[in-house]
DNA sequence: CGTAACCTTGATTAAGATCAATTCTCGTGG
DNA sequence: CCACGAGAATTGATCTTAATCAAGGTTACG
């Protein structure tokens, strides 16, 4: 929990917009954004933020990857996602405000730690973002956009958690590394998938014990679904994949 | 799956602005609105639409309750909000389609049925919602504010889902209906809460079968916890309940 | 190479699902 | 106003999935 505070001089514009949910803004509006945002830096394991501490303003991840995640009153953890350079996270309490009876101070919405080291962020504080963007047609499509899509994923989450078992769960999740991960090789025909995460952390996301995740994944390569060799998944037989995660 | 589609030239303004989404909207754009939509009545366990079918725009809750849901393979159901009057539901595809490389037509995200007879909702289609109100920055604050609002709640599904276990679920439901229903009567420092959906409907919200939901308000009922008649709830102890949840 | 963190494998347990049988509730018609 | 019947809710007995507990292996990194 260390995380250095500088400014983003040494970002240009073209950098930033790279971001999606800036990518829209014009040079002036990057600048003014520029202007406003503090550059972090994490080590891994480093946490970011709690689900107690009061609301600051968003992250957007420059480098590394950052797990968001709930805990239980004995220890248990789940995660509700991995954002990956990009993308934004926290967005939700800088909105929440607006529209409510209460002026209560919000907090964040779930725990955040950094899963690599080196990992960079920016922080987009709340109020500096209000009186620069607060009207600023371009930043709410995009955010209600981004706000959208998360909602669907959370939906497919739930769905998955409370519909489907175990072995559903994982041939989901590999489903979707398939088709959405930048950690993809193609391979005379073979896809090959690399899981950039602990064991450990795509246990707590499946809502799965450890030890049963590694069963999981035995039986699967036993199956002659997949061969694992480390961090590295080889999608052997994708339509029946498809078939088991339904 | 009836639903008759008539205009809804009956409806004031005032009325019209009820509904939070539009609460901001001045006379002029509640006129434009009223000439978009559509009104459509339901009885009880009408379907309002699947998560198959492709996206024609989002519903504002007028009179009745709508339960949204997932479905398994094998067909188990799984809850994810109960609407109640004056809300809306199905904005996310609306704006999904924005910002994405993909031009493909989005589908609703789950499905939606009717809980009472009677039940009366206004269908915003998309494509004149973003001829009228495509760079309309309250209603996109308005949009941001609701939709962050309900990933809060996607949020504390989940962590109830994953980390608690029934019981806990249950206090949990209850201590919200306690501090958020309509349905709350208080007298002599007891409270009162109206369950008033099925006991079928609030198992598949809490995603445990229907006998250990029974058996889970049989025990807080023998704890002295809560006194059941019908489905009215008394509280009887408002603290203990709270440990419970945690 | 050594060691600590990570992962896998095996045996047992427990929470909650499922199956089966009543009982309760409430709307309907006589 | 009461009797009837169907759907809803409860209760009991058993089963299943995945968690937990407890050792071993592996891997990566200094």
């Amino acid at each position: 929990m260390s995380a250095s505070n500088k400014t983003l001089s040494h970002l240009d514009n073209e950098k930033l917009k790279k971001i999606h949910l800036f990518s829209d803004l014009n040079n002036f509006e990057l600048d003014m954004l520029r202007s406003i945002c503090h550059l972090k830096n994490y080590y891994k394991n480093d946490v970011i933020f709690f689900d107690t501490e009061p609301y600051r303003g968003f992250y957007c991840v420059l480098k590394g990857k950052v797990r968001i995640y709930k805990v239980s009153k004995d220890g248990k953890e789940h995660t509700l996602h991995f954002i990956t350079e990009l993308n934004t996270f926290a967005e939700v309490p800088m909105f929440e405000s607006y529209s409510e009876d209460t002026k209560d101070e919000f907090t964040y919405p779930a725990n955040a730690v950094a899963l690599d080291d080196y990992t960079e962020l920016i922080l987009v504080p709340k109020k500096s973002f209000f009186q620069i963007f607060g009207q600023n047609v371009k930043i709410y499509l995009k955010m209600v956009a981004s706000l959208s899509k998360r909602l669907r994923l959370l939906n497919n989450h739930i769905e998955s958690l409370t519909l489907k078992d175990v072995s559903q769960r994982l041939a989901n999740y590999l489903l979707n590394e398939v088709n959405h991960s930048v950690n993809l090789k193609r391979n005379n025909s073979a896809e090959f998938v690399i899981i950039d995460i602990s064991r450990a952390d795509l246990a707590s996301y499946l809502n799965v014990a450890a030890e049963t995740l590694s069963r999981m994944l035995g039986k699967f390569q036993d199956d002659g679904l997949i061969t694992i060799k480390g961090k590295t998944v080889k999608v052997n037989n994708l339509a029946l994949l498809s078939k088991l995660a339904e």
